[in-house]
DNA sequence: CTTTGATCATAC
DNA sequence: GTATGATCAAAG
């Protein structure tokens, strides 16, 4: 059964760190949900999954996954060693600067205020993955810094329009990666001339050497022996 | 092996 | 189309 919005960030952690050391699949058996046969074709599964077993509100909605609570749910794959496999996405990229505003109020930074990390184990079937011990998380004045400079970097190119000029490999912490359908995915930008023109969607990224970081700084060690 | 660009599913 | 949830797969 689909519980109830937790009431607070203790409860939301609890309840994670119950999770931690089952499978997806003994998760998913919990909540009558049938795991997929094709990973390929089931990509966000394991994060959703999460989301019901946690009771959050905000499935595919512009808001915090635990509205009441300002706490963002973010599912991340980890190798044998508790390192990031993947980037993590955050949100989309607005291609036009009065969207994306300036760092102090953007939405990819709001975002981030609160996160709660739950690493997944990589690889092999869904149902045999595992769910680790949640790490809640903020950004330090160090990260919110990094982060803000690749935000700023990234911002004066799309406030100039020279969308060419927007690839993955700028930010050291915060990238940008085309987040659509496919190839031939359209979103709405502002061209050098001010004018609307289509262009590629865009997604905010974190590196996976930055979750690393956070992922590491924030874990409780283990205990000496 | 790591990174960049492409892709998959679903809700509204 | 825009948003949510991400991982896949080709390229470096």
């Amino acid at each position: 059964m689909t519980p109830q919005p937790p009431r607070s960030e203790g409860e939301l952690v609890a309840r994670a760190e119950a999770l931690a050391g089952h499978t997806l699949g003994e998760l998913a058996a919990q909540l009558w949900v049938a795991v997929p046969d094709e990973p390929r074709r089931a990509k966000g599964w394991a994060g959703t999954l999460l989301e019901r077993a946690l009771g959050a509100t905000a499935a595919s909605r512009a808001a915090p996954d635990f509205p009441g609570l300002g706490i963002e749910l973010k599912s991340v794959s980890v190798d044998a060693r508790g390192q990031p496999t993947e980037s993590t996405y955050v949100c989309t990229a607005p291609l036009d600067a009065v969207a994306l505003g300036p760092w102090r109020d953007a939405w990819v930074r709001h975002k981030l205020q609160r996160v709660l990390w739950i690493p997944i184990t990589a690889g092999g079937p869904l149902g045999a993955r595992t769910v680790g011990a949640p790490i809640p998380w903020s950004p330090s004045d160090d990260d919110d810094a990094l982060l803000r400079r690749d935000y700023t970097e990234i911002a004066e190119i799309v406030a100039a329009g020279e969308l060419w000029q927007l690839d993955a490999r700028r930010g050291e912490a915060l990238q940008v990666r085309p987040k659509g359908q496919d190839g031939s995915d359209a979103a709405w930008a502002l061209d050098e001339d001010g004018g609307w023109v289509r262009d590629t969607p865009r997604g905010f990224y974190l590196r996976r050497r930055f979750t690393a970081g956070l992922l590491a700084r924030d874990r409780v060690p283990p205990g000496r022996g």
